[in-house]
DNA sequence: GAATCAATCCAAAGCGCTTTGGCTACCACG
DNA sequence: CGTGGTAGCCAAAGCGCTTTGGATTGATTC
């Protein structure tokens, strides 16, 4: 059923059957219910591209998603921010059009949706500090909006981030708190904006309590769950092994969970962990009583905010950048208790 | 740069330009090399969507992603599957448009690419036993593949499904002959496909062995960490614990080994699991040496095969339906171990 | 030398939609 | 009665590409 069949059979012009689908003021409701009516009988749906190809716009939007050509790790949290944008598309008539691309050709992903002018907007994930890709979208024109942020100058592009600084230097306080003097950070490739913004909230926490940072005891990769493992025993086996963790992901954690039960030490007894869960939808922490203490957001409520976001922007071009900064909340779970050795009385 | 213009500064029609590009004949080859220079010197890209209204086709494919409405759930197998699928349409020149909705309009979703057309072929993910995408697929008319099977009457529409029942059947068998006979089976939601068959091969390896299952180690659920977790630790306290476990992810199994050493038991020592391993890119099975003996199989692998497949379906239309069995393989990790208390000599 | 043919190229139609620029009634107003 | 305005509709152009149906040329064949 196309367009012309339907105004045909409705002894109408295109035109006037397209106007009032659209809602459009120049035509009388009796003839856009009758047209809306017939619309709905025949199940008919415009044609996205010929819609596009007439209006300029898609109706989609695009994401680029890196596959790193070392490791082939697809980002676990990609499927619960997918979810979360998703849908929101969806609600909102738009389509979501992946690009899955070796991370060295990311940028030419990029500018393919630009030049192709497939989709109305794109999210940039996984932002480094000072991230081609903004200038890149920039000046194309291509309408865009950050999971994250690039480094500092941030004013100038719309973003959605996790205030990753702060909730880092809460729950190293929490640990501090709690006795720990030797904590572990088992970061994230710190490459990544994130997490350097989390290494600085740790550092800030320990110098404000006087601590000197031991470089030992900080480690900055992909987080697997083999890397916490692995981290997780070199300290162990150390001379002065840390009594707290602090980890940047539930997977990691979990191989750090490993590494610890492999020693005979229990999690929230002889050795304490702070973890930052992104709420994945199927690593969920726990059911009523957090499995980890954990700085929590959830990155699939982040996908529904950028979608948005951009949404918006899309809408209303020429509109300053919006950014929103998300504060995580910090929930104590099983994973911590008092540092050992540590008298209670002295607390 | 539109492709008027290029015909133009090349003093070119149109017709030309258009056929010299798209490698038609009836183009000299010193024309066409001087046009397609001048497209990647300008950077030209064909504008889809009125490339997709000329020919009919859109060079895209669609992925519906049902969001389970009652616990939100996100299959962490899609990341891994859509990266295979997704490379393999970069690398072929399609894109990939996502639908993500609640699982009730899932059927709508399919009903919507059908009938404005907007994809070339789409992948069914999560099949049931009976599944009535299939036959909505057929009646409208769109190519399709499926990631697994869909019950008995397979062989009227192309699947790439992994050998379940084998896997299963054999990872029993390995546990039986490690002298376990209480075996516990940690399954999938059976409602789907996949994981009534695992359930057979399971039932079938008993029963060659002359045990008869017991329902009480048998459990079906959507497969979380929480999941495994519970049902060990119900397992564990029940008055004939199981000594093995036969676990469906590797999601699930974590959720085991968590109740394990809760109850202060060791994988492969007290007790032994088996687990189907997806090989997710961000849960690896170890690195070297296997955390869990596995049946595995390459979901990522499988996003491959059946993009070619669809895309093989699309290129050639008409062609009988397409199916491919891939076999899992077992491999032995620090998770099994003899069945405690068995005499070594007696083996 | 005329006819045939292959090799190259082009003008224009068409894909299904939106939107511009009318056109026709009809009514209100002075 | 003439003017102006408005509500409701339509024909046709145009979005950027592919493809049909020639046109033109030079070489080949009889």
């Amino acid at each position: 059923m196309r367009l012309k069949d339907l105004a045909a059979s409705l002894g109408l012009s295109q035109t006037t059957v397209s106007r009032a689908l659209n809602d459009y003021p120049e035509v009388s409701d009796t003839t856009r219910r009758r047209v809306k009516d017939a619309a709905r009988k025949t199940n008919y749906r415009p044609d996205p591209r010929a819609m596009g190809l007439a209006t300029g716009r898609t109706l989609s939007i695009g994401h680029v998603i890196p596959i790193s050509t070392r490791h082939e790790i697809v980002n676990p949290i990609f499927a619960d921010f997918i979810a979360g944008a998703g849908e929101t598309y969806s609600r909102n008539g738009y389509d979501m059009v992946l690009s899955v691309v070796a991370d060295v050709d990311e940028e030419q992903a990029y500018r393919d949706f630009a030049s192709r002018r497939s989709v109305d907007g794109v999210i940039v994930h996984g932002p480094r500090p000072d991230d081609p890709r903004i200038a890149l979208l920039k000046e194309v024109d291509l309408p865009f909006v950050v999971h994250g942020r690039a480094g500092s100058g941030d004013a100038d592009y719309s973003w959605v981030d996790v205030n990753n600084r702060r909730a880092f230097e809460r729950a190293t306080n929490l640990l501090l708190d709690l006795g720990h003097r030797r904590i572990a950070l088992i970061n994230g490739n710190e490459k990544m904006d994130f997490a350097g913004r989390r290494r600085d909230g740790y550092l800030s926490a320990l110098r404000a309590s006087g601590i000197t940072p031991d470089p030992a005891l900080m480690s900055s990769e992909e987080m697997t769950e083999f890397y916490g493992y692995r981290v997780a025993r070199n300290l162990l086996t150390s001379a002065e092994p840390p009594t707290a963790f602090l980890i940047s992901s539930m997977i990691t954690a979990i191989g750090v969970r490993r590494a610890v039960g492999e020693f005979g030490l229990r999690l929230g007894c002889e050795v304490s962990a702070v973890i930052h869960d992104d709420e994945l939808s199927y690593l969920r922490n726990g059911e009523d009583v957090p499995i980890f203490s954990a700085t929590r957001s959830s990155v699939r409520r982040a996908g529904e905010i950028c979608a948005e976001m951009l949404l918006d922007i899309i809408r209303e071009p020429g509109q300053p950048p919006i950014h929103k900064l998300l504060e995580a909340d910090l929930t104590i779970g099983m994973s911590t208790g008092p540092a050992p050795g540590l008298d209670l009385a002295r607390r």
